[in-house]
RNA sequence: GCCGGUGUGGCGCAGCUGGUAGCGCAGGCGAUUUGUAAUCGUCAGGUCGUCGGUUCGAGUCCGACCACCGGCUCCA
């Protein structure tokens, strides 16, 4: 008995009937069948022992895909279990998921003991002899009944099944870490290994452990079970897996790279900032260079708001307790917040957000519906009491500076007005020469103040702006903010890290707490919306962002010094003032060198602050009035350029900031 | 905040099982005047994160705290 199936590639082929994927993958090819891993028909992910039958669509999954590296990943996942089970007699395992570059796997071990970094080195070794061992993973079905008893000694597996099992969630509604542990309506699926070890799990695997071995253990952390906080602490290792020893190389380079580019290693390399211990965890002092590179985005900034019909306004950093009572933050961001300051019978709070501060502006005076939209804008700094283990850098900190506006419109306003956003938002991101966006909308949290309704309201507006803008939006249920719904818009940066920079909220609720109004064209009081937009973020997030985008390497119109000019004796150093003082009258950022050291020490320090253009000027250019030039990034010098010549390359580059792309 | 790790002159590091700190770069000074990624010499600089403890003696051992790194949770 034949049967046909479909490959990859459209093609049908006649097999005999009981025949597996893995048979199959022999016939089309001996190298497909000995890297074969396993296999998708009909769209499911299925292990190579799969029987095929009449009219399957097969695709062999290989390790060198992303479908092919998951698998891997979530196999090596579980070679990590069984050796920390095989080393740590009584140990408790959780989930043990693939994820982006690897996979991790959580644990509680015995007498809540913890995992060290040389736990690591001899877990690794035993991960290798399971691997050289070819042990087979073997798929099976059992009862929930039966899925308990087999994990009567594991809670975290007890737990899994329960939850399913008990109907407390439906299976769609699991996270994805969760539906990959092989629980499903009324059975459990399990993969044992020929050592008898086995875990809860969905699939597929590999067929046998020896076609893993290019992974490396990464690290040790802690976390959460059900990422509750409240709930038991797990130990979870990290790992990463590939296809072969030649892919695992190359990432763990790419980690290297990636760890070049850190901002906080080039905010000290290039001089830019530090955080004095003095001062306090998350708190930067910016330098000379740094505080340039600021005031330039800062300067551009608010040339664009101006250009956009916001209105500049400052506000202080502190205020009384009342203010944020009625704004609703010692309600529901007293956490966030620093600890209060009492002075002649009042408390102050150092604020965590502008809008109460702009609010008051607002309700300065009555409000015409003719001034609506209301745009108000400023470099606002806040401070937030950030969990001491969550800042990183700049960015996250605990003293943060936000281009900060809040928008009061009247309700017909609301959806132009947000696309009008959107459309400023990336071109204000564009114009810092960052390009690759997604944008998330996030939903009612189920903390959050203001009826369903409002909130329903808000969130459609929101997805209606960002459907008018064509950007791709993801959506995230619960994620909003207490007050309000948010579209957040997330980049990439050069190697592939998302950031989340621009939010915009709509918010109903501070319009109702400090009771605005307008006066509309019928003479009647209404009351108006009110968006929070930072473009930026946070000044100081966007700086780290940059930095890593451009490894340090900012663009010309963002570089602390432009040019270097480098003389190559004593004598030349009156034509490199000469040629300094010509480009000053372009406004670059100009610095000259002198001759007090050889022209080598001085070219190479130059690059290493990466500076974009380095000067030399000697003999002949004296005589001619050129310039050598070292463009950055290139290593052949450019020589006997005119000076003419120069300037009319630099002068558009010292420009950079493509004008904004509003004008509505 | 929680788990693991780290903390030696401005920066990058060495300092073995406890016997009172070294190197390179950067910095000062002097010489060198140099055509494309490190000129030579010389000088100075550290109560080894802080506080407490063990010890005849602690950078080395113990404890607490602070800061940082990697995660978790949270988030601009």
């Amino acid at each position: 008995m034949e049967i046909s199936v479909v490959l990859a590639d459209g093609t049908e082929r006649k097999v005999p009937s009981g025949c597996t994927v893995s048979q199959l993958a022999g016939m089309i090819g001996s190298k497909l069948a000995k890297d074969a891993i396993a296999a998708k028909v009909n769209g499911d992910q299925v292990d190579l022992r799969t029987e095929l039958h009449q009219g399957d669509k097969v695709e062999i999954i290989t390790p060198a895909s992303e479908e092919g590296r998951e698998i891997l990943r979530h196999s090596t996942a579980h070679v990590l279990a069984q050796a920390v089970l095989d080393l740590w007699p009584g140990a408790h395992f959780a989930i043990g998921p693939a994820i982006a570059d690897g996979f991790y796997y959580d644990f509680e071990l015995p007498n809540s003991s913890h995992f060290t970094d040389e736990d690591l080195v001899k877990i690794e070794a035993r991960m290798r002899e399971i691997v050289s061992e070819g042990q087979s993973f073997t798929r099976a079905e059992y009862s929930i009944q039966e899925g308990l008893e087999l994990f009567s000694e594991q809670p975290f597996k007890q737990e899994i099944i329960k939850k399913v099992a008990d109907g407390e969630v439906q299976d769609e509604s699991l996270d994805a870490d969760e539906s990959d542990q092989g629980v499903q309506g009324s059975s459990v699926s399990v993969y044992r290994n020929s050592s008898g070890f086995t875990d809860l799990c969905r699939g597929p695997h590999v067929p046998s452990t020896d076609k893993l071995g290019s992974f490396k253990l990464m690290r040790v952390a802690g976390a959460y079970w059900r990422g509750n906080e409240k709930g038991p602490q797990l130990q979870r290792i990290y790992g990463t897996a590939w296809e072969s020893d030649k892919a695992l190389r190359e990432h763990l380079i790419r980690l290297e790279e990636a760890e070049k580019r850190d901002h906080r290693k080039i905010g000290l390399e290039l001089d830019l900032f530090h955080f004095p211990p003095e001062i306090g965890g998350g708190l930067p002092v910016f330098h000379p260079k740094g505080a340039l590179i600021r005031q330039i985005m800062e300067d551009y900034s608010k040339k664009e708001h101006r250009r956009a019909d916001y209105q500049a306004v400052w506000t202080p950093h502190i205020a009384k307790s009342t203010l944020f009572e009625t704004s609703g933050h010692l309600g529901w961001y007293k956490a966030g917040m620093y600890p209060p300051m009492e002075m002649e019978g009042a408390t102050y709070y150092p604020k965590p957000m502008n809008c109460p501060m702009h609010i008051l502006i607002y309700k300065s005076r009555g409000r015409s519906y003719k001034e609506l939209p209301l745009r108000l804008f400023e470099l606002g700094t806040v401070y937030r009491f950030e969990r001491s283990g969550v800042l990183h850098g700049l960015a996250r900190v605990r003293g943060l500076t936000q281009d900060d506006s809040h928008i009061f419109c009247a309700p017909n306003q609301l959806s132009a007005e947000l696309a009008r956003l959107l459309k400023f938002v990336i071109s204000i991101l564009r114009a810092f020469g960052l390009s690759d966006f997604e944008a998330e909308l996030a939903t009612r949290p189920e903390k959050a103040v203001g009826s369903e309704e409002e909130w329903n309201q808000a969130t459609l507006a929101l997805e209606q702006a960002l459907i008018t803008s064509g950007i791709s939006y993801t959506i995230a249920e619960g994620e909003g903010a207490f007050y309000a719904p948010k579209i957040d818009v997330h980049l990439k940066d050069a190697i592939g890290r998302r950031w989340q920079v621009s939010t915009l909220q709509v918010d109903l609720q501070l319009p109702q707490l400090f009771d605005l109004e307008f006066v509309d064209s019928d003479n009647t009081r209404k009351r108006p919306w009110m968006v929070h937009r930072a473009l930026f973020g946070s000044v100081e997030r966007f700086f780290a962002i940059l930095l890593e985008h451009y490894a340090g390497a900012l663009p010309v119109w963002l570089s602390p010094i432009q040019v270097s000019i480098l003389p190559v004796r004593d004598d030349h150093s009156q034509y490199a003032e000469s040629v300094a003082s010509e480009l000053k009258k372009l406004d670059a950022r100009v610095e000259v060198i002198p001759a007090d050291e050889p022209l080598g020490g001085r070219i190479r320090r130059a690059k290493m602050d990466k500076v974009p253009y380095v000067i030399v000027v000697g003999d002949s250019d004296v005589a001619n009035r050129t310039v050598g030039i070292n463009a950055r990034g290139s290593n052949a010098p450019e020589r006997d350029v005119a000076l003419g010549d120069f300037v009319l390359r630099l002068a558009p580059e010292l420009e950079g900031t493509p004008i904004g792309e509003l004008n509505d």
